[in-house]
RNA sequence: GCGCGCUUAGCUCAGCGGUAGAGCGCUUGCUUCACACGCAAGAAGUCACAGGUUCGAACCCUGUAGCGCGCACCA
């Protein structure tokens, strides 16, 4: 055993032992050793964006995997930690596209095209892909790497598209013009959830339309969206208000655009609804194109719908001329202008409006009209119904009820977008002309006759007509007969996930859908598609579902909902058992942490400086289950600390050399190595139950508090006496170091087989949290040496958790609750004697005597214990009736008096000031419990135990008080 | 608007029916032979507010306010 740096150097540390950890392959996942001895424990990564760095909430996410998976580990569990990455669609390339538009390379991604530009990507993630994997291996994550995958690997993306045609198959995919979220920067449709909505200081505009019908009869509308105008194909009132009813039917003059003829600007007053009364002024302007309840008025009118926008959120020509090339926000300053030169406005009041905002490009969103692909969920009662009976467990539990209210009112999912960085819709389409000489050869070319037989391989097909939209029932069999009438331009559909077939169609002059799907879309198969799904793997049948889920519940939605609907409708059955749904890390001032506000530090700095475990430690101390994490560097800073504590703690032990880990022999245990095998225990039970429940913080509160203020502070300075059992000399030794005897030879060997004892469990204990010191010093004390190599003999990953006592070694150690309470009243003499030493000024490691009075049986070790730890020089014991000097200082404390005597330094006013004060104290506590006992209905109406307690503390305060009266007049 | 959560020492948080706790920070004293990234001692709280239940409430119930989150949203 080589001896322990002076200090604990994290950085060489961490480097060699994540090397040797991977050299063993320690973090390999064996689905082959899973067995009902060794049962599975499985974690998937959640995959970080490629292209990504680490951020504060990478670590706290991650960490807490390890966690998890090193505990699993020391369980005797068969661990698998799957890692990897998303490819991110439209954060990669927006930030690719930002790039090269920097370098000058393109103005445009048109500039390139397609397929060179998505080379360009690939560049760019293989030059910066995986910088963030490497981050995780700084932070000591133990993920089985030789499975890393990635959402666009080759079989990752045949799995994606394979999804995409099973759900097309079933119906459940389907194209179709709709009102969706449009990103006019990241030109774009984008899902529900990927708009949230914000608060606007705007103004409401009211503006005239006079009715065409009755010259001079004019209407007055609210609006924020004037720009809109142009586009408005009626007005709508409820049919119930009796100010508009008679209305409905005539025209209204729309103002804008200017220069149309006056039949162009009449569009007709509808009545619907949807219009409150109340609302502006009972008249609302509707804008098919523009606004998603507009549509649906639209809709049920029969509106015609006039997009007045460019994808980028400009004005087109269909705005009119002052408007055409505005971006939409210019154009409202000029359409408020307009309709004052038409004089026309009325008043314009500020008004406060929520508005949908891209969540990544942060600009308010357009609603808009366009052809999209969408997804009605699958499995959604199955995923409903595991967390609302509790099949899935969600930590913290109130989760389960943002899921259920998301699942209750699920909308279908719009899963086209139209990047080019992505899976590709496997969708080929071509137009044929159907003629009645051609149709059936056509139709069967196609694959049609595996349609109509229900065997679909690896494709399905979708015929609609052209002309008209409809879809050919394949149910009514189109094949025959062939009408004249059937004749016509028909759109083929054929969506594959075979390479080679997709080809085939390619040379037949099929084209590929040119939209790629969400990233979502992708990693909700996560669970299972890294696993070799649709393949039946080893690694599925050991590994799925998986154990935990760790996760933010920003993406409660965006994943975790969808990975459970795609785990019942692919894999009959749920893709986790636990769902740990972590904080969201704050800085002090509570701000989300975000790159634009620069608040948030780079854990690969905080790691140079404090230590991986250090980064861990501070983390998880701050992260309570179900509340979000304030940062504050502070505690890393503290992580450091407890490391370097932790270090000294064992440099400590090593100092004393010794055999290690030697038998503890029951008889020769003080009270001390009694008191702290019990406190040992209690944490481990502690630990060990929090860990159960996910409560993490608390874990890591007990470890701390076991290690730092019992072991370190009490055990650790008690150990002492039976260490240096001679030294240092007092002058009254005369200097000289006694020889040690048998016993105190006997006595020392006990106190190490202790000390080593409680350090190679609180090592163990601690290793899910600090991986890297934990190893280091493992080995450095020679732990490992004794273990089998699958036990901690190569690596503590392997060592067994500890566990608490059983009766059966509590008995054989005579441990028993009297021991701990005898040592805690030591330590409260000791207490007593320090705060006297505060009282009266004297320094806390200068020796002076002191005097315990009252307390005949103490053992010599107990004694020498005592002594050394009040700094005591002598520590006398008396008989209660020994008299001090007058003014001497005195302590109550359990096992008697303490006296300070200080020879020609009595301040006798100085301690009559002191008593007092402890009087005043004791007084009013005696009078609190006494007024409680004295009130009838207390006393009748509580529990028996209760009053018992109080009597008690009632007389144990009386007593006090006796006895510092008693000083009191001793003091004269 | 609907739903959920939070409000305890300067800060971050435990406690969830019977004597208000921890860490950090602060104050004071210590170069005590593992550790100054340390040791010892100490000060510091009408437990957001108002009612109610109870012998007794930080804790249970009701309401109010502030903060946060989710959902919905009316031009």
């Amino acid at each position: 055993m080589s001896e322990l740096a002076k200090t604990y150097e994290p950085a060489s540390v961490e480097e060699r032992w994540y090397s040797f950890w991977l050299e063993h392959e320690c973090f390999a996942a064996r689905p082959e050793r899973v067995s009902e001895q060794r049962p599975a424990f499985s974690i998937v990564i959640p995959p970080p964006n490629v292209t990504g760095v680490l951020t504060l909430g990478h670590v706290l996410n991650n960490t807490i995997q390890d966690i998890l998976a090193r505990r699993a580990r020391m369980l005797g569990k068969e661990v698998l930690w799957l890692p990897g990455t998303d490819h991110a669609g439209i954060a990669t390339q927006t930030v690719v596209e930002r790039t090269l538009k920097k370098q000058g390379v393109i103005r445009h991604r048109d500039d390139l095209g397609r397929e060179k530009f998505l080379e360009k990507v690939w560049e760019w993630k293989d030059k910066h892909g995986g910088i963030i994997i490497q981050q995780l291996k700084k932070l000591g994550a133990s993920c089985d790497w030789s499975r890393e995958r990635f959402t666009m690997d080759a079989e990752y993306s045949r799995c994606v598209s394979r999804v995409f045609v099973e759900l097309y198959k079933k119906g459940l995919i389907y194209r179709g013009k709709r009102m969706v979220n449009w990103c006019p920067v990241s030109l774009t449709a984008l899902s529900d959830e990927e708009v949230t909505m914000k608060p606007q200081n705007g103004t409401m505009y009211h503006f005239r339309v006079e009715v065409a019908e009755l010259p001079g009869t004019w209407l007055t509308i609210a609006t924020t969206r004037p720009e809109t105008i142009p586009g408005d194909t009626a007005v709508a009132v409820n049919p119930k208000d009796p100010r508009y009813a008679h209305l409905i039917g005539q025209h209204i003059v729309r103002p804008l655009p200017v220069n149309l003829t006056a039949a162009e600007k009449l569009i007709p007053i509808v009545g619907d609804d949807h219009v409150e009364f109340e609302f502006g002024t009972g008249v609302l302007k509707v804008t098919p194109a523009h606004d998603k309840a507009d549509f649906e008025i639209g809709q049920r009118h029969g509106l015609p719908v006039v997009d007045i926008m460019n994808p980028d959120g400009t004005m087109n020509a269909l705005a009119g001329e002052s408007l055409v090339g505005l971006d939409r926000f210019e154009a409202r300053n000029v359409a408020v202008d307009r309709l004052r030169e038409l004089g026309v406005m009325g008043k314009e009041e500020p008004y406060q409006n929520n508005v949908g905002y891209s969540e990544r490009a942060d600009v308010p969103i357009e609603p808009r009209l366009s052809e999209q692909w969408f997804l009605k969920y699958p499995s959604v009662e199955q995923a409903r119904a595991c967390v609302a009976k509790g099949e899935m467990k969600f930590f913290p539990e109130r989760w389960a009820k943002v899921y259920e209210n998301w699942m209750e009112n699920i909308q279908d999912w719009c899963i086209s977008r139209q990047l080019w960085w992505g899976h590709r819709v496997p969708v080929w389409t071509k137009t044929i002309t159907l003629t009645e000489q051609n149709w059936t050869d056509e139709l069967l070319r196609w694959g049609w006759d595996s349609y109509l037989g229900g065997n679909w391989g690896d494709t399905c097909i979708r015929v609609t007509k052209v002309s008209d939209g409809r879809v050919i029932d394949t149910k009514a069999d189109p094949l025959t007969p062939v009408t004249a009438e059937a004749e016509g331009e028909y759109q083929f559909a054929i969506a594959t996930f075979d390479d080679s077939i997709s080809r085939e169609l390619e040379a037949a002059g099929f084209t590929q859908d040119t939209d790629v799907l969400d990233t979502w879309f992708s990693s909700w198969l996560w669970p299972f598609a890294t696993m070799g799904w649709p393949e039946k793997t080893d690694t599925l049948a050991k590994f799925y579902p998986t154990t935990d889920l760790v996760t933010g519940p920003d993406i409660i939605f965006f994943w975790v909902a969808r990975m459970i609907m795609a785990g019942y409708e692919f894999m009959g059955e749920l893709p986790f058992r636990n769902v740990y749904f972590t904080g969201i890390i704050r800085d002090k001032q509570g701000r989300k942490m975000s790159k634009s506000l620069g608040n948030s530090p780079d854990p690969l700095d905080l790691i140079a400086q404090y230590g991986a475990d250090a980064l861990r430690f501070g983390v998880m101390r701050s992260a309570p289950l179900g509340a979000d994490v304030s940062y504050d560097e502070k505690n890393v800073e503290l992580g450091r600390n407890f490391c370097t504590k932790l270090w000294n703690a064992a440099r400590f032990r090593q100092m004393h050399g010794g055999e290690h880990e030697a038998q503890i022999i029951p008889q020769l245990l003080s009270a001390d190595d009694k008191w702290i095998l019990l406190q040992l225990d209690r944490a481990v039970q502690e630990v060990t139950a929090a860990l159960n429940e996910y409560r993490f913080s608390d874990a890591t509160s007990t470890l701390y508090r076991f290690f730092w203020s019992e072991f370190c502070d009490w055990y650790l300075e008690a150990s002492k006496a039976s260490l240096f059992p001679s030294s240092p000399a007092s002058p009254e030794d005369g200097g000289e170091a006694a020889e040690p005897d048998g016993e105190a030879l006997a006595r020392r060997a006990t106190t190490l087989a202790v000390l080593d004892f409680v350090l190679a469990n609180t090592l163990r204990l601690f290793h899910p949290f600090l991986p890297f010191i934990t190893e280091e010093l493992w080995h450095g004390l020679g732990y490992s040496e004794d273990m089998p190599a699958d036990q901690g003999g190569r690596t503590i990953m392997n060592a067994p958790w500890p566990k608490p006592l059983t009766n059966d070694e509590r008995h054989y150690m005579d441990i028993d609750p009297s021991h701990e309470e005898f040592a805690r009243q030591r330590y409260d003499v000791v207490n007593a004697g320090r705060g006297l030493r505060r009282d009266f000024n004297i320094g806390s490691s200068k020796r002076v005597r002191f005097i315990l009075r009252g307390y005949g049986g103490l053992a010599p070790h107990d004694h020498a214990v005592l002594q050394l730890l009040l700094a005591a020089d002598p520590l006398e014991l008396v008989e209660p009736e020994w008299v001090a000097p007058k003014g001497t200082p005195v302590a109550l404390t359990p096992l008697g008096e303490l006296l300070l005597p200080l020879e020609g330094l009595i301040d006798a006013t100085a301690e009559r000031d002191r008593l007092g004060k402890e009087i005043a104290k004791v007084e009013q506590e005696l009078a609190k419990v006494r007024a409680k006992l004295a009130d009838v209905n207390f006393t009748a109406k509580v529990p028996r135990q209760v009053l018992a307690e109080h009597q008690q503390r009632e007389e144990t305060w009386a007593q006090k008080l006796a006895q510092f009266q008693r000083m009191l007049e001793t003091l004269g």
